[in-house]
DNA sequence: TAGTGGTCTAGACCACTTC
DNA sequence: AAGTGGTCTAGACCACTAA
């Protein structure tokens, strides 16, 4: 339908940037809806009177920008908006870890009480603190952690990715260090340290965005140009004894961070 | 020097997989110096015995995952890590803004006073609340606001974009919603609001980060790959009267976002 | 001038899905 | 069987940089 290229822009207008523009335009304005197909690239290619490979890398661009789902033998579509999560400090409220103390202490969880809302794979494993999980931890490289790392799976997908790191003398012997499965989720473990006179007060959370590593794109099933956010969390009591360091990384399109203080002094 | 592919691996490793896994490995292995010269595509595909388009989508792949930087009539270089700069609430403190509430007030501020840590371009608005814009300030959509953009820059690059926006009857007749250059940053303006009865005690702040959009890419002068953070930041004074709402997309790549916080009940 | 990145072509083959 | 996305080739031309 007479989409074929005119060449009236500048001459630094790429054919294929035109291309990626116009579709842009397309899905912007409305006219495809979400999740509606796109024109095929063997298709646009007749159109614009160009090659295939020039199509592609128009499409390759708008992937990049997060506007279009490539289903390969099917087509090219509008990328849905996914549903955002919205997280803050209210996640780690006592009100939330305090009523599993019992089960955490005793050990006898309920595995559904924990995965209901999600499930989680879990690995725990004692490690020479690195040099960064030492810093973090006030401690030595070298010394004596545990490691409880966490795939943390919603609806199917999986979201984060958790590493939490803890001395190994603040935990040994409780189900921190248990690595049955379905146990010691995060509220699980705060109640634990609790009980053993370590309660966690206060924390301090750092975000970063980046882009993944293949692990990562691989892991969290991200798509081209889907960024990540990496975070630190370090837990502290009431003394100021830093009692967990956790590192996550997020599928960044299914978070909103959100964090309201106080404006100091 | 026999870099010749061998596919001695699994089949749906693709050439360009395979050379990108290799680059990746040069880097991150430190074979390569920060901002050392990697292969040219040409030579590449010599060696491995492919097209330069093959090469090309190698380099793309790790351009996405930003190790990878080119430069057009030169070569291509191992990206190298730039600073970040860690941002948190403490960059909202009173001290940083009471004491410019003179100056900010009569008007009469030394406009390097503002940009000696970077520059700002602004520019002042009086328009007609967005929904959006709207529901933030609790107003009804139409009613008058102004409205200050800003592309903030360091070090000769541009950081980060803002958008503030403040009902129209709580700042007009100040230095807010006065156009001059140099005026009117954030630390004078909650210091004009102070002044005027509204003074800033608490606030919200809401990240996400996704692709960037083309217009993005460009004011904010980023790679490809590279995410942005866009950030929503209420702010309300004592009684719960939001005073001020910021809109801003930051290059991701430039900051560590920095949250303390007491552990709710 | 030689080398580099960046783009483009006109074909080709594969794996996949849909009919 | 036909159409789709995904990859690949073996050339080509351009704009740019450096010697």
């Amino acid at each position: 339908m007479g989409r074929a290229m005119r060449c009236t822009r500048s001459v630094t207008t790429r054919p294929y940037e035109q291309i990626a523009e116009d579709l842009a335009e397309m899905i912007k304005s409305g006219q495809v809806p979400e999740d509606g197909r796109l024109p095929s690239t063997r298709q646009l290619a007749r159109e614009y009177e160009v090659s295939v490979e020039t199509v592609n890398r128009a499409y390759a661009k708008l992937q990049a920008q997060q506007l279009v789902e490539r289903r390969p033998g099917v087509g090219m579509f509008v990328r849905e908006a996914k549903p955002l999560r919205r997280v803050g400090p209210h996640r780690y409220a006592r009100s939330t870890w305090r009523k599993t103390t019992v089960e955490a202490l005793s050990g006898h969880g309920d595995p559904d009480a924990v995965t209901q809302r999600g499930s989680q794979r879990q690995s725990v494993t004692e490690e020479e603190a690195s040099e960064a999980v030492a810093t973090a931890l006030r401690i030595r490289a070298g010394d004596p952690v545990v490691r409880r790392a966490r795939v943390v799976t919603r609806e199917g997908h999986p979201t984060h990715i958790v590493d939490s790191y803890y001395r190994a003398e603040d935990v040994a012997g409780t189900p921190i260090a248990d690595p049955r499965p379905g146990m010691a989720g995060r509220e699980g473990s705060y109640a634990v340290l609790a009980s053993r006179g370590l309660e966690p007060t206060e924390m301090t959370e750092d975000l970063y965005a980046r882009a993944p590593t293949e692990d990562e794109k691989k892991k969290l099933k991200l798509g081209p140009g889907e960024p990540v956010v990496e975070t630190w969390r370090t837990v502290r009591t009431e003394t100021g004894r830093i009692v967990e360091y956790a590192h996550s990384v997020h599928a960044a399109s299914r978070f909103i961070w959100s964090f309201p203080f106080k404006i100091p002094d």
